[in-house]
DNA sequence: TATTCACTTTAGAACTGTTCTAATTTACTT
DNA sequence: AAGTAAATTAGAACAGTTCTAAAGTGAATA
């Protein structure tokens, strides 16, 4: 995959989306927002992420793709899943839901909030606020 | 702290606890087992373990630390909780449970099992075992 | 369209937490 | 007490990530 290769219908969705989310709209952020936003749910690490950039053909810095997640996270575009504290996981997903973490395969799941009821949760210690629950079901290969 | 002030009992329950484990009771063992067992449950990190032994005036290298640490959470004498990828937490509370963590104080509560209650959760996929349910309630200060 | 300037990208250095290595020391067995 | 297997150590190495400072790019201005 080429940048050129996007139609001009994808690039000014994908440019759209990183304009209002405050970011400018460059090649390289273009070319990562399409792999990343351009077919469903998807979660990367740096690494996985580096990788396919390079399958598909695009010569991106390490650190382009580093600052590039860092941008999306705090752009809101991407949320981060702490399941390893080998690698950072990013999650396209970005509204409220759970993850299955498959640890051999270093992959994740998400799980719809629906299928995860808590019915009973404790209240925060006093001085403090719940800023999110995260629930990490892990899994092994049978 | 220095070991010789610890009580012959208290020796002989923390020796007990190593060798019950399968670990050779060593002074470096002795007195970290007992900074880790010896009140409560705690949380640590490698960091904090090794300016608590320092001040309780150990000279334990680094490196034994994080052996002792990975020994004990073999062993089956602490647990992991992974909240953050920054750091590896060690939990001396080995039942199954739950955690607060407040990041700004990169601090860690527990959470007993009974106080979160699962009413509905996902089948494993396929082809997959479950192997463990972690709850993490992240809090901010006030 | 050319100019400007802030923002972005980059290679590589630096940094942090952790693990490894190879030599020394210690605990246990005989 | 001697021998041996295991533990400890200092320091090197390592992995993932962030920083730095220089070069490049996008977009606003003229």
């Amino acid at each position: 995959m080429k940048l050129d290769a996007l139609t001009p219908e994808q690039v000014d969705r994908l440019s759209g989306k990183l304009r209002a989310a405050g970011l400018r709209s460059t090649r390289p952020r273009l070319a990562l927002a399409h792999l990343l936003f351009g077919a469903g749910n998807r979660h990367v690490t740096a690494e996985t992420l580096h990788e396919e950039a390079r399958n598909a053909g695009l010569s991106v810095s390490q650190a382009t793709i580093y600052n590039t997640l860092n941008q999306f996270l705090s752009a809101g575009l991407l949320s981060e899943v702490i399941v390893d504290h080998a690698r950072s996981y990013f999650d396209t997903n970005v509204t409220e839901h759970h993850h299955f973490f498959i640890e051999d395969e270093a992959r994740l799941i998400d799980i719809p909030l629906d299928e995860v009821v808590l019915s009973t949760l404790p209240d925060a210690p006093s001085g403090y606020d719940l800023t999110g629950v995260d629930v990490v079901i892990r899994l092994d290969r049978r």
